[in-house]
DNA sequence: CACCAGGCCCTAT
DNA sequence: ATAGGGCATGGT
């Protein structure tokens, strides 16, 4: 059994899933709120509330012209109500309020923010309660467009299966990307990207995990059939 | 019915 | 340092 290796990976799978253009949906405002809302929660709940949010948004887009400001203005209970479908709304309207907070230090001005550069972002992104470094990264990633690796669950364990790594931390295996691929967010993005979309379709089931990506792969094969 | 999802915080060792 | 529990909805 022939394994790839990590520097290979995103062509391998740019071969199999193809390119994944806007991968994260929405604008630089919207991403922001969905990366609170999809912390351990299925895309499809966060759409939802997504939903829920522009459609209130736009009712009142008047009064409002940003969605931050817009959302910064609700009370909890307008809030927890329109996130709900995305799960654990009461910590998620306490985390969007913190994240809106820190907005509006900025006026909710994402120009203001976009001249500051990445490192000092990261921190304060990461002083935010309710952001931790997956979702620091992924605004930083996909919102703001820093070249940004993000780690989740679903790269920690590909990198354990695939490639046989122990456990590292979070630092460790950006440090590993960020040596291997160049600092390119458009990169970087489809890479996590298409981490994502493979695991959602392949490694729910652990035996396809440890073959999935290899040569002889039976579903490669049936991919490359169709 | 059980388990999972594009995490994070807090607490107890 | 690190493991475990809580948060909550909807899909499969």
């Amino acid at each position: 059994m022939e394994l790839m290796k990590l520097n290979e990976l995103h062509a391998k799978l740019l071969e199999i899933y193809g390119p994944q253009g806007k991968w994260w949906p929405g604008s630089s405002e919207e991403i922001l709120v969905s990366a609170i809302l999809t912390q351990n929660t299925n895309w499809v709940n966060v759409e939802r509330a997504m939903d829920n949010i522009k459609r209130a948004w736009n009712e009142n887009s008047k009064a409002h012209p940003s969605l931050l400001e817009f959302l910064y203005y609700l009370d909890d209970k307008q809030m927890a109500e329109l996130i709900k479908p995305a799960g654990f709304y009461n910590v998620k309207t306490v985390r969007l309020r913190h994240l809106l907070s820190w907005l509006k230090t900025y006026r909710f001005d994402l120009t203001a923010i976009e001249r500051k550069d990445t490192k000092a972002l990261r921190e304060e992104l990461l002083n935010i309660k309710g952001v931790g470094k997956e979702t620091a990264d992924s605004i930083l990633l996909y919102a703001l467009e820093r070249p940004v690796f993000v780690v989740d669950a679903y790269t920690k364990r590909l990198l354990n299966r695939i490639f046989n790594m122990k456990l590292e931390s979070y630092e460790q295996i950006q440090n590993l990307f960020h040596l291997i691929y160049p600092a390119n967010t458009q990169l970087y993005q489809e890479l996590h990207g298409l981490i994502v979309e493979h695991a959602k379709l392949l490694c729910r089931t652990r035996p396809l995990c440890t073959r999935c990506l290899i040569n002889s792969c039976w579903y490669r094969k049936k991919l490359q059939r169709e």
